[in-house]
DNA sequence: ATCCAGGATTGGC
DNA sequence: GCCAATCATGGA
């Protein structure tokens, strides 16, 4: 195991993992311990530093977006002159965007819907230990999320055992489609309201899911998923005026263009964690 | 258009 | 502490 630290700065563990973009994630004594597909870390930030604890240094580079330059997108975002946005994202600059799998995140998020995150990540860790592959690290056994052949080989007991509840047969829907021969990574050559309007075609994905997915599994941040949270916040945060999400969403791109899932993740994690104490 | 699917969390009393 | 509303989507 290797050891790799990164200034705190634009890359704080909590801020990172709490701010609603994942779901496979602990915490014990001061450390998040993260899974993704066949593998796993542990993150944790002390004072100016961040470290991560991994067997494979390039996945999580990649994986914790370590290449990009979030001072850029922080700056930016003072830039708009809003002294809310400024707000939100000075108490959230710690929030990296995960370059999570396609797949799982989709999976992942059609799990989420009208759902609250204690009981998705029950589901989601039920399923992976039903359906998925044990490994090991750090002398520990974890399970990856499964595979499409995993999950189409399972019996439809284990989908109601884990407590999917009525969107057990979405995520049923939706590993048969991929098993079929469906392409879902090749989607990722569409641009962002195309790539929306094919996900709007799968069963269990409405718009602010499809947004989830082309943010957190596609790395769109032209993207601006609005749930009750960030509804409440436009109308009471930005002076908003619409009331149907899907336009509320399409007008916050329009206005933030490739910084909307940035001010997104921000907006969510402030109004969720940050400004309740 | 309206209601319901399942269940943990939140909010009002 | 209890009970109702909430959450996002599709199908009846």
């Amino acid at each position: 195991m290797e050891i790799i630290k990164f200034s705190s700065e634009f890359f704080n563990a909590k801020d990172t993992l709490e701010c609603g973009q994942v779901f496979r994630y602990t915490f014990n004594d001061g450390a998040y311990t993260l899974i993704s597909k066949n593998k796993c870390c542990n993150l944790y930030t002390i004072g100016d530093y961040t470290y991560i604890e991994t067997d494979d240094v390039e996945y999580f580079t990649n994986y914790f977006d370590l290449n990009a330059d979030y001072k850029k997108i922080y700056d930016s975002i003072l830039l708009l002159n809003n002294n809310f946005l400024t707000e939100i994202a000075s108490r959230a600059k710690g929030v990296r965007i995960l370059k999570q799998d396609a797949v799982e995140t989709a999976f992942s998020f059609i799990i989420s819907q009208n759902n609250n995150i204690k009981r998705i990540q029950n589901s989601i860790e039920a399923l992976c230990y039903r359906l998925g592959t044990p490994f090991n690290f750090n002398k520990k056994t974890y399970y990856s999320f499964p595979t499409v052949k995993e999950f189409v080989t399972a019996s439809k007991d284990v989908y109601k055992e884990v407590g999917l509840g009525y969107r057990d047969g979405y995520v049923i829907d939706f590993a048969n489609k991929l098993y079929s021969g469906y392409n879902f990574e090749s989607l990722n050559g569409l641009d962002t309201p195309s790539l929306t309007a094919e996900l709007l075609k799968i069963r269990g994905i409405g718009k602010k899911v499809a947004d989830c997915i082309t943010f957190f599994g596609f790395q769109r941040s032209d993207s601006f998923p609005v749930d009750t949270w960030i509804e409440k916040l436009y109308i009471e945060n930005l002076n908003g005026k619409l009331k149907d999400r899907s336009k509320i969403s399409k007008e916050l791109v329009e206005t933030y263009g490739n910084l909307s899932g940035y001010i997104q993740q921000y907006a969510f994690y402030y109004k969720r964690t940050l400004e309740r104490g």
